[in-house]
DNA sequence: ATATATGCAAATTCTTTGCTGCTCG
DNA sequence: CGAGCAGCAAAGAATTTGCATATAT
């Protein structure tokens, strides 16, 4: 019984080790975006290294099953490659990141890069807030 | 005669040494996008340290006389402070950095952002795009 | 069987920091 | 004068790499 994860890996040309195996599972059920080194820990146990954690992340993001997402603080972050592209908005209070599903947003920006005389291969998008409601905040 | 320079700086408590008047400077004319290192080297010859550059960095941005961009090759990249805010579209084939003057696009993410009750502070948007023209590229 | 992954430690790359002496305001 | 800056070298943090061994397909 090929799980669809071994037939995506194939499918890619992707080696599955029972290292990657982990990885991806953490990932899965991860509800936040860890870093290389939060991985590590959260896999801790199972005897794997950091550098196969930074070789996996990147065959894996590369091969497309992962993506690899950058919130500008010096740390590469990666979650499971979900049906749809997302954006993403960083809660300037509590450091905790909302998944955007919106847009409307890929049309103005095809458009934009259109007028230029691109065509848009992809684009990234962050936006920074801070709640509104007063809240129980420090 | 207090240049337009002079006072930005006195009025943001910054002290501008030779340094940073160089740093400056050269920013000022540059036509792209210098990391740390680009502009280390270009400034080369006036003896100044790469700690200096950094903490000169470090100091103007954080005084808004620079802005910090990150456009993810793990680099951070600096340009003088612009009237206006804008963003950038990155030229996947030959890595040039294009500055889009455009946007009706804040409206639209400020009313992202209400939805999820938050204010908008900020955002950041990269696009990345392929010349239409076949060109004469290798 | 063999192309690829893993582990370990050492190496890179970008950026920051401790300390002492110099300088802007 | 005195707080803040410059230079130098050493430290840090994130990520990569060389090499011998193990493993997936």
């Amino acid at each position: 019984m090929a799980s669809a994860l071994e037939q995506a890996c194939r499918e890619r040309g992707v080696r599955l080790s029972l290292q990657r195996r982990i990885i991806l599972e953490v990932l899965q059920t991860a509800e936040d975006h860890p870093c290389a080194a939060d991985l590590h820990q959260r896999i801790a146990g199972h005897g794997i290294s950091v550098a196969t954690v930074y070789r996996a992340l990147n065959s894996l993001a590369e091969a497309g099953l992962l993506v690899r997402r950058d919130f500008g603080d010096g740390k590469a972050r990666y979650e499971r490659t979900q049906a749809q592209r997302h954006d993403h908005l960083i809660d300037l209070r509590s450091g905790k990141i909302i998944e955007l599903s919106d847009c409307r947003l890929a049309p103005l920006l095809q458009a934009v890069a259109d007028r230029l005389g691109y065509r848009l291969v992809g684009y990234r998008m962050d936006l920074f807030g801070e709640p509104v409601s007063p809240g129980v905040y420090p």
